[in-house]
DNA sequence: TGAGTCACG
DNA sequence: ACGTACGTGACTCAG
């Protein structure tokens, strides 16, 4: 299927937009024109689910071989100035996006739309035309379609040659003949004097070209007959005047046409106080304008049949020899169905997977053979690196140890925030096609080089992945019996728990387990206080249960206590044994695109929430064990998000306790309570950790008061103690926000990542979420950049030292290695070197580790 | 499928 | 003038 290529004629639609709305100004930069003109792209863009898009404009100087019609336009009312200024604007703009523009010395804009979309649709694209400009409608026809904008900016109609047919009565190739009779006041162009509108196109019908009318003029009878031929030299200059040019001297690639991810432009729309163009690029399905798709090849390999599905694992290899150096790096990508590659020389083949009668095809192992052959050799680019790692090792097949380019992580460091990497959701129309892939890395990597992330993507992300590969395929030991042995107590003092509450309650079984059905037994039945409600009736979340505990003890002790046990059975007994292989392990699957700040998260299951904070969910971590006759090596980095904290702020007090290796809780209580350090009580100290918890999170103080318990005012004014006495956070803290809204994104130490759009919303809870976000993003994004640079050294400083000893778990500040006995010293000392080198702050990075034989234990 | 709850950093 | 701590995933109920 042909994608569909937009090509917007630029100075028309800026000209319809200038007229069509009331002058706009930011900070004296006039607006109304790039506003109308962004809209009407965004639309398009839209509702044409366009995959490529291009720009082109006139461009003024010296012309050559179009001086007599730039002569005739020269005619016409000059630029005002107020537009003239805007279509500067808009070039930086379409740049900064990464828009592609086109714009020739002597060419006209409507010429280069004429010569792209003949280029387009050549390089199989579906071109479709977007111009206010009559002219451009004799270039529909042979694939190519035109919006013609009409009422303003809010409508456009669609041209087919049969359109244009009902709409004029004459075929788009009779536009310029049309032209030269009837001529077009609004281009300065006469025709021939006396004839208009209907008279032209009786002509053409009966005569099809100006050309016949003029040798045909003989016959006319009449007057007519004498006005064209008086007017024939006119006519026939004004055809050549309206006829548009096709072939002008373009440096055209489709895949330089790739729509980049507009929001891209939020910064820029934003210093332009165009917030509509916001909100609607904000609104825009990640399917539409954010998902650049690939272009099909532009020569296709001659040599191999492409995707012909007799192709073999043979053919690729072929094919593989056939690919100079010069048109690598290749892009490959595995489907169910089928293997495709495609190189930088626009080569690219598939080969069909099968594997029965009924589905004749390549086998997988074969092919995936040659592919891993050719990977090692040259690092390819890929789509989903860690799952192709996967599928090969499942065919025994050892994986290339670095990949050239992914386009999942590429997208996700381009917008961390998409609700989808699937390639459908990345690649559009060309999913499941390596042509994509390679279209859509080439634009990536100009993003990301731009953006300044290429030693992020090739440092840490791309060299991560392949290290996470290798700790989900090893997986963490589970001790079966003991975890068994638990649920087995659990179950039967749950069993307890339940009839005690009923009891207590008075009532009937219910279901304990629906916040509803317990909601109208405690505060309708049993007519407790209530405290929040939610949206299908009260709270019975834990806060309000704690508050009810000296009220109602017989019904609430029990209550908690069954919930606390029903979530250890239900997630980290029975939800955990059913993910055991053979071996007792469990393959937690580490996703690596799936948080807005930079963090892995992790699933199936989730070893990121196993309990630590109370003694009984401790338990749990007794059930998880090294591999049999080794032991556990963890090591934690202490206070990782406030040693950032220091670090970016500078501030002077925070940077010292850090740098004398002070309680940094301690400290703080004792700078906000104003006694010395050794009169910090635990009660005290607690409260300043609350507070620099909520330093971290982005402070306020009612969240810092619902959080610790204390006043309103109390939580305000521990905040403004805080701020009195380390005023280079204040000034952090403020930074961040401020940068998050002129930027449009907040941005941590190695350059990842985070839009903030919530910056831009006009409502002011949704406003602040994002000054929050924006405050901490930096500090826990780096944290996140920090731990996963020191993954990556971590794995590579092993298989360096000939270790045996593995990674196998991340918990976002945690390392956790199982190690054979008599490495676990080194093992621990490597850890520790590799986390607190990994790199140079204003305060020392601290990492502690622990030994044990289970989990719990090395802590 | 979304909301509520709760486990973690 | 407004409702809130930041970031996740699993389980359960109920529509």
């Amino acid at each position: 299927m042909r994608e569909p290529f937009l090509i917007i004629d630029g100075n028309s639609l800026m000209h319809r937009a200038f007229h069509a709305l009331p002058l706009m100004d930011a900070n004296g930069v006039y607006t109304n024109a790039i506003h109308g003109f962004m809209m009407m792209l965004l639309r398009a863009v839209e509702t044409e689910n366009a995959a490529y898009l291009a720009v082109c404009f006139d461009e003024h100087g010296p012309t050559f071989r179009h001086q007599a019609y730039a002569e005739y336009k020269a005619g016409r009312a000059a630029t005002p100035d107020e537009l003239r200024q805007q279509f500067g604007t808009i070039r930086d703009l379409l740049d900064d996006i990464g828009i592609r523009c086109y714009s020739l010395q002597g060419w006209e804009a409507d010429d280069l739309l004429g010569t792209l979309s003949l280029k387009g649709a050549e390089a199989g694209a579906a071109p479709l035309l977007l111009t206010g400009d009559r002219d451009a409608l004799q270039l529909v026809g042979g694939g190519t379609e035109l919006l013609f904008t009409r009422k303003g900016i809010s409508e456009t109609v669609r041209f087919t040659p049969g359109k244009v047919y009902e709409e004029y009565g004459f075929r788009p190739d009779q536009v310029t003949d049309w032209k030269g009779l009837a001529g077009d006041s609004s281009d300065n162009i006469p025709g021939v004097a006396g004839i208009g509108d209907k008279t032209a196109v009786k002509l053409l019908q009966q005569y099809g070209t100006l050309e016949n009318v003029l040798a045909h003029g003989d016959e006319l009878k009449g007057k007519m007959g004498e006005k064209l031929r008086a007017g024939a030299d006119t006519a026939r200059m004004c055809k050549e005047l309206a006829t548009i040019h096709r072939d002008a001297p373009v440096d055209f690639r489709l895949s330089d046409c790739v729509i980049p991810n507009l929001r891209l432009a939020i910064p820029a729309l934003e210093k332009l106080g165009l917030r509509q163009v916001i909100k609607r690029i904000e609104g825009m399905t990640p399917a539409s304008g954010n998902a650049p798709a690939a272009a099909p090849a532009e020569t296709a390999s001659p040599a191999f049949g492409e995707g012909d599905a007799l192709d073999t694992e043979e053919d690729l290899a072929a094919w593989l020899r056939a690919v100079p150096d010069s048109a690598r790096p290749v892009a490959y990508l595995a489907t169910d169905a089928a293997v495709s590659a495609a190189a930088q020389d626009g080569r690219w083949m598939t080969v069909a997977l099968g594997g029965d009668l009924l589905t004749p095809g390549a086998d997988f192992a074969a092919v995936a053979a040659v592919l891993a052959e050719d990977m090692k050799a040259h690092p390819a680019i890929v789509y989903d690196g860690k799952r192709l790692i996967h599928q090969l090792e499942e065919q025994g097949i050892e994986a290339p140890a670095a990949f050239d380019w992914d386009i999942m992580l590429g997208a996700y460091l381009l917008d961390p925030q998409r609700k989808s990497y699937a390639s459908q959701a990345l690649l559009g129309e060309l999913d499941g096609d390596a042509r994509g892939v390679l279209s859509l890395a080439i634009r990536q990597k100009k993003e990301v080089e731009q953006e300044a992330m290429m030693p992020l993507m090739r440092d840490v992300e791309l060299p991560l992945m392949v290290t996470l590969a290798r700790m989900e395929r090893i997986g963490f030991r589970v001790d079966k019996p003991f975890l068994r042995s638990l649920g087995d107590q659990y179950t039967a003092e749950i069993n307890a728990l339940k009839e005690e509450i009923y009891k207590a309650c008075g009532v009937g079984p219910f279901n304990l387990n629906s916040p509803q059905q317990l909601g109208d037994v405690l505060f309708e039945q049993l007519k407790l206080p209530h405290g929040k409600k939610t949206t299908r009736g009260y709270s019975t979340a834990v806060e309000v249960l704690e508050d009810l505990r000296p009220i109602a003890p017989e019904v609430i002790v029990p209550l908690l206590r069954y919930r606390q046990l029903v979530k250890l059975n239900g997630t980290y007994v029975e939800g955990l044994l059913p993910l055991t292989d053979a071996e007792s392990r469990v393959h937690s699957y580490f996703d690596q695109v799936a948080t807005a700040t930079g963090r892995i998260s992790s699933s199936e299951p989730n070893l990121q929430n196993i309990p630590v904070r109370t003694e009984e969910g401790k338990e749990i971590r007794r059930a998880f064990l090294p591999r049999d006759g080794w032991v556990l090596v963890d090591a934690d980095y202490s206070q990782i998000e406030l040693r950032l904290m220091a670090h970016f702020s500078g501030d002077a007090a925070l940077v010292e306790a850090f740098r004398e290796g002070q309680d940094v809780h301690a400290r703080t209580a004792s700078e906000i309570f104003d006694v010395p350090l050794d009169w910090v009580t635990p009660e005290l100290r607690s409260r300043a950790k609350a507070v620099n918890f909520g330093l971290i999170y982005g402070i306020s103080g009612f969240g810092l008061a619902r959080n610790t318990g204390v006043s309103r005012a109390e939580a305000a004014e521990f905040i403004r103690r805080y701020f009195e006495r380390y005023p280079g956070v204040k000034r952090f803290m403020d930074d961040a926000a401020r940068q998050g809204a002129e930027n449009g994104y907040a941005v941590t130490l190695m350059g990842r990542r985070r839009y903030l759009p919530e910056l831009q919303s006009p409502k002011p809870a949704i406003r602040e979420f994002g000054k929050r976000a924006a405050m901490n993003t930096p500090v826990q994004g780096t944290a996140a950049d920090i731990i996963k640079l020191a993954m990556v050294r971590v794995d590579e400083a092993l298989r360096k030292a000939r270790m045996r000893s593995r990674l196998i778990l991340q918990v976002h500040d945690e390392l956790l290695l199982e190690c054979p006995p008599e490495e676990a010293e080194a093992a621990a000392a490597l850890l520790k070197e590799c986390m607190e080198g990994v790199m140079e702050l204003k305060v020392p990075l601290l990492a502690e580790v622990h030994t044990g034989a289970n989990w719990a234990e090395a802590k």
